[in-house]
RNA sequence: GGCGGCAUAGCCAAGUGGCUAAGGCAGCGGUCUGCAAAACCGUUAUUCUCCGGUUCAAAUCCGGAUGCCGCCUCCA
């Protein structure tokens, strides 16, 4: 089955067909570093690694590449604002950025591109646009002409009167146009600039793209990625510039993701309401966020709140109670703890392992149309259920189960592979669980286990009252235990 | 003002023409348990914002109404 593509250019899901047969070139638009990310980078960067892994566990050759923009006029900003050159301020944010995303379990794309290490590049396609008359030179600014490229506006679906109707573009009595961009700034004193034709300046927003991508996937490739809101106008800019410039489509398919809203309002800086990764990962399994926003469509919005995330925590939770399940089981059967079974066993081994080999066909199904996670997910937790009921309804453990056993977790792991989760060994998963959710409750970890040492004795002791009461004053913290036979554990809901 | 999107159970969320409207969270009943928790079994939308239309057949297509949201300015 091949794969499906949402594309913003035709607004239509489209059968996947790449230049080359067996490759994919993907251009993903990546951060201006002038700030600490948040979860809206995260959800782009998680949208993106999950679409490479899935079309590679498909068999394609993939290059990633997504860029870091480190000279920009909010950089120099920030830079002329601490004292620092604007490389220092690029290089702290680029670095936090890539500690980010491992924390996140984002797989590094395959080519990571600086802006400033591409001046040549995107001088000599600034001079091709001014040969070919795309583009203008005034007062060592350089502007793209966007009357001239007929195709202008097409990709997020506006036209130039439209545009100016709207009338909320800068005066600027260089531009001929008040919609054309600048290619080129001349810099200001003080400024940091890099030599070209037109004189001392720096590159516009846009042109940094159309110069890398070209640089390591060509004139045109296959898929061209970003945040929804750089349909307009960093993406239709992009097309713009590199189409007058060649002549050839820049990218074959255009995909989108949607917003991270917070507690239902646009995340801003006005609002104060920026959730940092890093802040966020503090108190939440990485793991936690990723499902958090796996089970949404990527074009859709979502809604990130304490809620949201403590429902995909408990989601999260039972995945991993599960694996712990399983890994448990095949413990005690590796231990010679299981008994031989006979022709019924086998046979409703058979009858499990196809069931679960249904369920992985349907997820890679799943994501082949339009990375669709969330339907994917769902046979995740429909395999969650196959793999507890049979462990629930055997006593014993039987020498087919663990075959079975062995196979789910070979499935689990394809799952965890495409979606980056379960990478984490159950029993540190909940290791790690209770630390951070009594970290956020503010509960003394060695005063519970005192507790429940206590209790143990009491229940060694048969003392059921003072087991109970325990349990309650436990329980008034939010705090569950879970007796077995030798020990008790705890969680917290 | 222009352009676009969304509306599915208590909450989150798939499904975009035809088998029982996925899944998660929460709830309820049962099994298990000293009591619990987890797990399992059962249950929770005769119906997909509303009104019309197309069709043998619509949550799904078309028209209209209402509500919410995004973009048009830096933004993932």
């Amino acid at each position: 089955m091949p794969i499906k593509i949402f594309n913003t250019a035709t607004r239509k899901k489209e059968i996947f067909q790449p230049i080359q047969e067996g490759s994919v070139g993907i251009y993903v638009c990546g951060i201006t570093a002038y700030d600490i990310c948040h979860i809206g980078h995260a959800r782009a960067a998680v949208v993106f690694d999950v679409a490479v892994r899935h079309m590679r566990s498909r068999g394609y050759r993939v290059t990633y590449v997504k860029n870091f923009t480190d000279i920009d006029d909010k950089i120099i900003n920030r830079a002329q604002k601490e004292g620092v050159k604007f490389t220092d301020i690029a290089e702290r944010f680029i670095k936090m950025h890539d500690e980010d995303m491992l924390a996140l379990g984002v797989i590094r794309p395959d080519v990571t591109p600086k802006a400033t290490e591409h001046m040549d590049d995107m001088i000599a396609l600034i001079k091709i646009l001014v040969d070919k008359g795309f583009a203008y030179a005034i007062d060592g600014d350089v502007y793209f002409a966007v009357n001239i490229f007929k195709q202008y506006g097409r990709l997020s679906g506006r036209n130039l009167e439209e545009m100016l109707a709207g009338a909320r573009v800068d005066i600027n009595d260089k531009k001929k146009n008040p919609m054309d961009f600048a290619l080129w700034k001349s810099s200001k004193e003080g400024e940091p600039f890099w030599e070209s034709p037109w004189g001392k300046g720096r590159p516009g927003w846009h042109i940094e793209c159309s110069a890398m991508s070209r640089c390591y996937l060509g004139e045109t490739f296959d898929i061209h990625g970003g945040g929804e809101d750089l349909i307009f106008p960093h993406h239709e800019n992009e097309i713009a510039q590199s189409q007058a410039a060649t002549g050839k489509p820049l990218a074959n398919y255009w995909m989108h993701n949607g917003f991270v809203k917070v507690n239902s309002e646009k995340m801003s800086k006005s609002l104060g309401n920026i959730s940092p990764i890093r802040e966020i990962l503090k108190n939440n399994h990485p793991e936690v966020l990723r499902l958090f926003m796996l089970q949404s469509h990527y074009r859709s919005p979502v809604d990130y709140s304490d809620n949201s995330l403590s429902e995909a925590r408990s989601a999260l939770i039972r995945c991993y109670t599960s694996l712990q399940l399983m890994n448990d089981v095949l413990k005690n059967s590796a231990d010679g703890k299981a008994v031989p079974g006979n022709d019924k066993t086998k046979a409703k081994q058979k009858d499990y392992i196809n069931k679960l080999k249904e369920l992985q066909d349907k997820f890679n199904e799943a994501l082949d149309d339009d990375f669709n996670t969330a339907q994917g997910l769902g046979y995740v937790f429909d395999a969650v259920r196959l793999i507890n009921n049979l462990i629930a309804a055997e006593k014993k453990i039987a020498v087919a189960n663990s075959a079975i056993l062995e196979e789910g977790r070979k499935i689990f792991k394809h799952f965890g592979a495409i979606l980056g989760i379960f990478h984490d060994d159950p029993d540190h998963f909940f290791l790690t669980d209770r630390e951070m959710e009594s970290r956020k409750r503010g509960l003394d970890i060695g005063e519970i286990e005192r507790l429940i040492n206590e209790r143990q004795s009491a229940r060694t002791a048969k003392n059921w009252d003072r087991a109970d009461e325990i349990r309650q004053q436990l329980a008034q913290l939010h705090i569950v235990l879970q007796d077995s036979k030798d020990k008790t554990t705890w969680s917290i809901e």
